[in-house]
DNA sequence: GCGGGTTTTGTAATCGATTACATTTTCCTC
DNA sequence: GAGGAAAATGTAATCGATTACAAAACCCGC
């Protein structure tokens, strides 16, 4: 392919300076209507198309926001991605995904890369309780909103869940269809998702006069095998639980396959309530209830929350959202 | 936030020229350890991040590949996206991704606004049948590869995998159980897969001298709901089937959401086999086959074939990978 | 301490689009 | 048709990093 068309090959085409050019193809009015058309019409005969690195060194901006998601085939962060997109292009902006693999030095990496011209700015999944870079990336002037989850307290705007209400309504729901033995498949407490579930679940059951059973806790990386691992153990204790209370959708997977490996007298009884209802969660055998997640309105809250930052709607208070959840019987 | 540190500003610090600076931030060895050292130090001090607007723009390279998707929250897409990643990382590439929201206007759009120097060369999904954008970018002389579906033919890479194989293999297993009354729960057949994976079901059929009942094959959009309205249909005829073919994840979901309806004698008898193995699908009630596509290998593949030709390391004529797929009992 | 090679560094052009400022053209009104 | 405001266009600087080419510094043996 030859080298591609700039707007000086359009100028030289259209007879017109490269200004003329520049100020036709991005709808400046000043432009004489005739002008405008035989600026188009050459840039067609061209097959231009403009070069953003240039533009974007110029102008400072290009119209993108970046998402960093700790991983990119967990179904919440995608949805949750999903949503923001679709917020982002009703405004003109468009949206670049790109995966920290649950490593807070390349989530650092990316918070350093997007900024680099590539994006106006940043929403961000946290990887890990990490912070310290997402301070720093304040403090450099990149706009950046934290959702999901917010370690410590970096002074981003943050969108977030009502995490511990969620798994509170949960863990009283399974107290209400009568089980006093309820088990907690949880995730690593450095995450503030699980640390705050973590606390619904034993405000619950403090509510409900059950005292705390350390045994009956489970913590550990949220993924299916994990989950699986922390069922196997809660299953094998002298007295175990009979309904437990599981941290998200990953851990549900691999708790309900545990499950299944039981004799059927003890998956008789068996019942959970997990965090995040998915497409597949009714279909789950012991699936009692589920917390569903205000997904869209997430998306939505984040979406206007980046734009604002971005184009300085909005001054330097952080600026908190705390969704709430929905229990869901099944 | 004040304005970011150039190259200008650290070859001031460091008192040494901007050529320098450059150099030295890149690893060139040309320039003499001590200055190197000295202009890294001036760098650190002055929190200076490189503009790659500016690099890209005079080295026409970003060291990115772009990944468009038909959907974000689709899992299938976002495990092959994840593992294609793992792949470009380890090449030192970064990876983007955006979504065509399954149309295929905006797969244009992105087409285009994808080279203009904010990636190398573009991984996609095919949304739609269309192709003549996908022809049109590489007449452009973008470097691109298709995966899991490849409308028409466009002259580009494509990594696909042996739907024709695998669908033909599930109907047979299915068979194999003693079923000859087999559904089909399809996509639309302007899709390769769809399409490919109704020709596996037919010749299977014909090979176990079943002779084909159209009303027995449904066509949708390969969504949940979709696929929860075809089994519906399926249900509601005189003499319906008792097994069914799925065509993808989605519609297995909502399949064996509307199974879930029927009375207990007749879900006793109901047998599924599905496209794609999921974390959950052996949780699913019905699911007696799952067929596993090789999304490590794909992915793989796929960066290979990438990369070969940003670098310029192959010639013009495409390369196809057929990638055979597994049959998972359940 | 001088010629010739090797390192190391510097100067200035360049990538392509945007835009401040300057200039020309158009269009009224009197 | 002169004068002046408004509209349209042009000139050239600019964004920040890279790099071709030029120049300087250093090292060596004799």
């Amino acid at each position: 392919m030859s080298r591609a068309a700039t707007v000086r090959d359009i100028a030289r085409e259209a007879g017109v300076s490269t200004a003329t050019v520049s100020r036709a193809l991005n709808g400046d009015p000043r432009v004489h209507g005739t002008t405008a058309s035989a600026v188009r019409a050459a840039a067609d005969r061209l097959g231009y198309s403009v070069n953003r690195a240039a533009r974007s060194l110029k102008t400072r901006s290009t119209r993108m926001v970046g998402v960093i998601a700790p991983d990119l085939a967990t179904d919440f962060f995608m949805i949750l991605a999903d949503r923001l997109e679709r917020e982002l292009a009703a405004e003109g902006y468009d949206m670049l995904i790109a995966s920290s693999r649950e490593s807070a030095a390349e989530e650092e990496r990316l918070l350093g890369l997007f900024p680099e011209h590539l994006v106006d700015g940043i929403v961000a999944i946290p990887a890990t309780g990490e912070s310290d870079h997402f301070r720093r990336a304040i403090a450099r002037g990149t706009p950046l909103v934290l959702t999901d989850r917010a370690p410590g307290n970096p002074g981003a705007d943050a969108v977030l869940v009502d995490n511990e209400g969620g798994a509170r309504e949960a863990v009283r729901a399974l107290a209400g269809l009568g089980y006093r033995r309820i088990g907690f498949v949880g995730g690593d407490l450095r995450l503030t998702t699980a640390r705050e579930r973590f606390e619904g679940y034993r405000t619950a059951l403090a509510g409900l006069g059950i005292p705390p059973e350390p045994e009956f806790e489970r913590f550990g990386p949220m993924h299916i095998d994990a989950g699986y691992g922390m069922m196997d153990e809660l299953l094998a204790l002298p007295n175990a639980p009979e309904a437990w209370f599981v941290v998200n959708a990953d851990t549900h997977v691999g708790a309900t396959n545990r499950l299944y490996k039981e004799p059927p007298e003890r998956r008789e009884r068996a019942a959970l309530a997990a965090f995040d209802e998915m497409p597949w969660s009714p279909l789950l055998r012991f699936c009692r209830f589920a917390v569903e997640q205000p997904v869209g309105e997430m998306g939505r809250t984040a979406a206007g929350f980046i734009l604002d930052r971005i184009e300085g709607r909005v001054g330097g208070r952080p600026r908190t959202a705390r969704l709430p959840t929905r229990l869901i019987p099944h």
